[in-house]
Parts: structure tokens; sequence; C-alpha cells
DNA sequence: CTGAAAGCGCTAACAA
DNA sequence: TTGTTAGCGCTTTCAG
């Protein structure tokens, strides 16, 4: 079972070349005989030579990982973008190391120390903390960020959450909604800014006038959603006639606190989401939300980051990524 | 910001002390007067010492690394779990590596391959692959199963299945069933069987008969549940009166062909999934289902482990985690 | 085109 | 209680 690892020297030995030809070999340096090439290889393969990965990274400093941060993996949102991920870097040959940073600042700052005693060669930081740990700042390694970023980011790649708004009050209105609710994370990180922008902006076009407590911030979940709107509701009536979310679980959340008042969804009032989680479709009635494209998303990441760490040049510092208007039964 | 590495001879020469002192204070392995060990701590601390885990991973052979996989972690599930396995492992200092091994066998192999290279000290083998991966047999490390399991695995730990179908079976028939279905994963594996055995025990309980299709092997997603209900419906009209799924999503499935087929459920059909994820609680209407210990199943997974990289005593070679029904309006 | 050898940062056996 | 030192497996000059 537990059969002794041979290694680079047993190779170069069985093969009758040196370590450094073995290596250069392995690595493809090139400087080698096609013979020489053959002979290695052949051995490398009878031997089931593995490279030790500790002594490579002690050598050389590198480690072909790559640390990828999240908020909260069991949101389907962050997951899917980690298998993209996981499945792109696979490719080129670098690993992935995930990270669930579970909202927790204290955790977050292990990982991340984790990452980097770990060598990685690079960093992919998706959204969470209000703002960016200062673990994060004298990084030895090229960081990508993924929705949220910090001032001084180097790359960061995130979704049109301008016309992500923009699209939502559109449908809003057009669906004859006069008084909607903009109902959001309390916390005003960048992309629900430009999310309340554009939403704003659509709101202007069709001359709708905003007053009162047409806008709402509360901590982005499933259970304050439907807290809150249920407490509007019984207490100040129902005086909005849509509302959008930033994002889908808040919507759930609403659209089960009107159908406990009694509300009808969308007669009464109707609701645009943000994201497009499968709750959405199969909620009921499925959900209009506004649809990330992730995959886009973590593949652009992906390919800066793995240009950063390549020393390439980067076209571009941000990248932004169409959102699409997915329309189902709550407009 | 690139500010030079510190290493153990950096605090050694600090401290004025050699690198096997520090090597001792800071692994506490004792043998080290209070003075050298608070003299050492002291530089340790100010000059920012971190361990280089290559050079540690070279030398020892060992990683204070776990590794997890799982075949799909954007199934809430799994994601539940291996949440809960980081957090468990991060206290013992043991951080963990993440694998999606994305139900492709490939991939899988590649995953295990590259958790083999990196020295993981141990694995936690979630369920996946009908057969477990050739890959894991000659395995140098400790594996721990969660729900599904080779023949010899050293330790498993599972839910109840046996009575998560029991207590299906119990739940359609005191709710009135006759003639109750069993959608199922077509890959009969142990846990799906042992569900099954549950059923029909309590089918036998209350003297119920199965005969012609009441039991069918599917694909275990939303889709082949939906088409395969669908199809049965508009074949054989709907002969069954209660349907009982190894999963939620199959569960959801059969819901949404029932209703498009205009059945009412749970009035002319009742519904029992399996798993409990959050689609089962907000899809319409909510479903009733067998609820899996997530919290549990991983903890127990993560004890055991530890154990046996530690080479303590395990109690037991198999554990078993209660379930419990989840009633909600499908039955 | 190939080999010899230094050395990455750490641990652990041995010596003192 | 502490220090000296060999060596883990590999890459990478440098010399040939």
């Amino acid at each position: 079972m537990a059969e002794k690892k041979v290694s680079i020297i047993d190779v170069a030995k069985k093969a009758g070349v040196s370590t450094a030809t073995v290596s250069r070999v392995v690595n493809r340096l090139g400087g080698y005989s096609k013979e020489t090439e053959k002979k290695v290889l052949k051995t490398v393969k009878e031997s089931g030579f593995r490279p030790n990965v500790n002594a490579i990274g002690l050598r050389t400093n590198r480690s072909h990982c790559v640390g990828v941060i999240v908020p909260d993996i069991t949101n389907e949102f962050f997951a899917k973008i980690v298998r993209i991920l996981d499945i792109y870097f696979i490719k080129y040959n670098y690993s992935v190391l995930i990270c669930d940073s579970n909202e927790d600042p204290e955790l977050e700052k292990r990982h991340i120390q984790d990452m980097f005693d770990k060598n990685v060669d690079g960093l992919i930081y998706v959204s969470g903390m209000e703002r960016i740990h200062s673990a994060l700042k004298g990084s030895p390694v090229p960081i990508v960020f993924i929705d949220r970023a910090p001032k001084n980011a180097e790359v960061v790649v995130q979704s049109d959450n301008f016309q992500g708004g923009y699209l939502a009050g559109k449908k809003l209105c057009e669906a004859g909604c006069r008084k909607p609710l903009l109902l959001r994370d309390y916390r005003i990180a960048s992309t629900i800014q430009q999310r309340r922008s554009g939403f704003m902006k659509a709101l202007e076009a069709y001359e709708i006038l905003c007053e009162g407590d047409y806008e709402i911030g509360i901590s982005p979940d499933y259970v304050s959603a439907k807290g809150k709107i249920s407490e509007l509701l019984s207490r100040q009536g129902c005086y909005f006639d849509g509302i959008f979310t930033t994002n889908d679980m808040m919507a759930l959340g609403a659209m089960h606190a009107l159908a406990e008042a009694g509300y009808r969804v969308p007669e009464e009032v109707k609701l645009v989401g943000f994201d497009n989680v499968s709750l959405s479709e199969f909620c009921n009635p499925p959900m209009t939300t506004i649809n990330q494209n992730t995959e886009q998303l973590a593949v652009l990441a992906g390919e800066a980051l793995l240009k950063l760490i390549r020393n390439e040049e980067i076209e571009k510092k941000e990248y932004v990524v169409p959102v699409s208007l997915k329309i189902r039964n709550t407009t």
C-alpha cells in the first residue's frame, strides 16, 4: 500500500542521466536531445514519478496554485463562480484553493494568511466584506476582484450593475408601477450604488417621482426582507406597487411577506430580483430577475489573473459583463 | 510592498539562539527555558516570521491539510458540508482543500492526484461517483466517506437512509396513498438501496401492494424527473397517488410536471422529497421532505478523520446520523 | 547537449 | 537546556 515514493534521483539513476536533465525534460525546458527526452519520459512513466510539490515550492517560491475567496459557498451564485474557476484553472495546470470566509472577518483573515503561507501565485477575491480586508493590502501576489473592489484594485471584473438596475426599473415602469420601492443591501457598496443609480435613471426616464420611503436598506437576506416588508405592510399599508430588490433572496422574502399579508403578486405588487439563482425560477410565482453571467464573470477573472501571474499585459483594469432581464411571472 | 521574507535563520540570529531552538519554541516542543521561550516568541512576533510550509512539508511529509471531494459544489447539500468541515478543521489548525469533481471521473482523478501530490494528511470523500474512484484505492492517507462508501471503507458516516425511506413511505400511506410511486436514482448505490428498503417496509406495514410501474430509476435531477413524470402522465395517465423521490430536485421536477398536466398536489398526488434543501421550502407548494443533518454528518466525519490522522482509536467504522421528516404542504 | 553542486527553509538526531 | 549539522527533493547556475 504505502510504496516508497520515487524521487527525481531515482528517475535519473534509472535513466542513466543527471537529475538536472530529468528536471529539464519534465519541465519541458528544451536543451536536450530527442533521444534523451524519450528515455527520460519513458522512465518517468514507468516509475510513476510525481514531482514533490514542496521541494519545487521551496526552490522556486511558486506553487502553481491560485486562491479563491468567497463570502458564502452555500450561495449558488458564488458556488457557480468557484466551479467555473476550478475548471478554468485546471486547464492551465493550476490548482485552486477555495476559501469560504463565511462573512466572518476573523475567519477571512486566517484564510488569507493561510493562502499567503501556502504561496499562492495569485488570488481571486469575490465580493464579501464591506471593506476589503486589510490583510490583502500588502499582498505579495496579484489579486483580481470579482463583483466588489477597493479603490486602487489592480483588476476588477463585475456585472453591469447600472444596466441591471436600469432594466429592473424600466420593467417595473413598463408594467405599470407608479410607486416602486427599492429594497437594497444597507451597506452601500459600489455595486449596490450602481444598481441604485440605474434604477433611479429608469424611473426618471418614465417621469416617476420617488417620495417617502421608496428606498430602504436592510441586511440582504430572506429573513430581513420578509420581516421588513411585513412590518411596512402592517404599519403603513401597501403604499408601493412594485419592488426591486438587490438580490433574489430578498425578493423571495418580500414575495412571501406580500402573500402572507394577502397581496397578490404581480397583480397588486410587481417584483424584480437580482442574480437569477435557481430559487427565482422555482418559487411561486416564478420571479422576474436580473441575470448575472457567472460564467463570463469567472472566466474573465481567471484570464486576467493568469496574465497578471505571467507578467503579461492586461488590456483593461476593469471588465464589465452584460446582464440581462429574465422575465418571469412577477411583473 | 514585497518585503523580504524572514526565515527561521533570521529569527535565530536576532534572538541570539540557534534555529533548532526557534523551531522548538515555535512548535511548542518543550525543552527550553521560560526565558528563551519569551525571547524567541518576542522576536517571532516582531519580525513577522511565518514558517515556510514548503520547507516543513519537505522535511516532515505532513501538510496539516485535509482534502474534501464533493461531486457538485453548487448543490446546497454538499456546499453546506464543505462549509462546516472548513470551520471544523480550522479550529485544529488544519486547512481544507476543496475539490469539486463535477461528476466527471477524469476531473475527479486529477483532483485526487493533485491532493496526494500536495501531501494532504487525510481525505473526506463525499458521495459522487457510482463506484469509488480507483485512484483512491492505494491511498497513502486515511479516508473518511460521507454518504456513499466502498465495501472496505475504513470509516463511513451516513444518514439513516432506511429510516428516511421508511418515514417517507409511512407519511404517504398515512396521508391516504394507495398507489405510491418510487422515483429514484437509476444507479442503485447502497444509500439509495437503503432508502428503497425503508420505503418498501413502510408500504408493507400498511399492507400496500406494489404492482406495475411503481418503481422507476432515472438520472437524479430536475429535468429528468420532470420529463419522466410528464411522459408517464401522458402515456399511462395518473396511475399513482403519491411519489417519493430520492432527492428534492427530482421531487420538484415531478411537482412541476404534475402541475403542467393539471394535477393538483397534494389533493390528487402527494409528494415527499429527500434532503431538505432550501428549494424544498420555497417552492410551491412547500414540500414535505426528509431532512438530512448536514452539520452532524460533517462534524462526525471531521472528528473521525482527525483521529485517523493522529493514529487514535476510532470507536466505530460506521456512523449513522438520524434523519427527520419535515412536513410541509405536499402531503 | 549534459552534469556537478549549491542551496531553498526547516526539523530532528546527536552531541555537548 | 541548547547548538551543530545532515538532508528532505528539487531547480538552476556554471562549467564542460
